[in-house]
This record gives structure tokens, C-alpha cells and sequence, in this order.
DNA sequence: GCTATATTTGCCAAATAATGTCAAGACAAT
DNA sequence: ATTGTCTTGACATTATTTGGCAAATATAGC
């Protein structure tokens, strides 16, 4: 989801991973391991490539969590959506 | 949820915590967090304690995972409900 | 009160997971 | 073939998690 989505929008702006990797100042090679979705950003970097992208930090945040999310409830997918509601019942409650 | 709900049963089923901490093989200490939800359990003893309380380990699971993502969403309450959504959204497609 | 049992807490060490870099390889495009 | 880009794997470093111990605090029962 997240990795998809700011690599769809590096193409996009044509931008190499060299430039994004600067900007969040990391390596090159662990940037890519973020687009391949094989490391996760930092939730401080999210508001960074939103800024590179110029879109919204929202909907990258959006995406990042339930990357989050996915990644827990990926072993059980048969029960995971009474899980996944029940949260979201509780957050009703808890506002 | 989850450390709640074996507290409970715990209870109605007249157990010191020690009987449970044995069975899962761990220092009371620690089980006692668990039932504070300081620690958590490992998806593997899930099923020990339905045996000991007798009930169905679905049920325990649904709000181990539960408390899993909440630990991830707490912090972004508003926009949690997009992200989880999402998620059930996938899950539907990729079964 | 006193004793025994149960629960909780703080702190430490070991285990595990996450993160980042480096070096080398693959893949285009020219 | 060279240049620039992307990818991969091994490795070191760091952060987080985990469990136990010991001491502290409750909770009963007498």
C-alpha cells in the first residue's frame, strides 16, 4: 500500500531514489528496501515524502498504518476482520 | 481487551494467577503483567490458556489481535477508522 | 495483631527485532 | 562498455521485547 503508492508517485514526478533517500537522509539502498516494502519509514518521514510529492501528509499516514495494521492481522486473515471492527467499535467509544 | 478478559476468567474460574503462570511456563511476575497488559502473550500460549479457562481460542484470539492494532492506531485515533477499513477492504480481495 | 498466600512493581540481563550501511550485482539506456 | 539507477545480501549497530529475580504491597484467615 504505502510503498506502492510513493513509488507510483516517484515515477510520477520523476524523481530518482537518490533524491528521496537525501531528503529523508538515508542510504539509497535502504530507500529501496522502503519502496520494495521491505523496511518500513519512520512516522516523522511520512510528513518529509509528503512534501517531496506535495500531497497530502494525511493520506500517506493513511496508507502507512494500515501497512501497520495488515502486517499483524496477515497470519489470520479468516478472523481478522471481527478483530479489525472490534477496534473500531472501541475507537467510537473512546473519542 | 485481552489481558482484561483473561482477568475475568481467571476470576469466575477461582485461579491464583500462579496456576495460570505454571501452565504457560512463565514467573507469576510476569503473568501478572500480562493480566495488566504490560506484557503480552505469545500467539502460541493463546491456546494453552482457552484449554485452562475452557473457553474458544477464537475468542481469545480475536482480542489478542485486537489489542495488537490498537497499540499501532492509538496514536492517530481520527484517522484510524480509514486505515483499518482499508485493511478489511483488502483482506476481502485477497482471499 | 500476626502469618501465609497472592499480587504487583522496579530493575536487570538475555533474546529478538528493526534499522542502516557497505559492497557487490543486475538492468537499462546511450 | 560506461554511466546512472536500482536491487540484493551480509553484516554491524541499535532499539525493543521478554522473562526472571527480589523486594514491596495487598489480601485473607486465624
Amino acid at each position: 500500500m504505502f510503498s506502492e503508492r510513493i513509488k507510483e508517485l516517484r515515477i510520477q514526478n520523476q524523481m530518482p531514489q537518490r533524491q528521496l533517500a537525501a531528503a529523508l537522509d538515508i542510504d539509497t539502498a535502504t530507500y529501496c528496501k522502503i519502496e520494495k516494502g521491505e523496511r518500513k519509514v519512520k512516522k516523522e518521514q511520512i510528513s518529509v515524502l509528503s512534501k517531496m510529492f506535495n500531497v497530502n501528509t494525511e493520506h500517506l499516514l493513511i496508507l502507512w498504518l494500515a501497512d501497520q495494521v495488515s502486517d499483524i492481522v496477515s497470519n489470520d486473515k479468516r478472523i481478522a476482520p471481527k478483530a479489525l471492527l472490534l477496534v473500531v467499535e472501541n475507537l467510537k467509544q473512546n473519542i
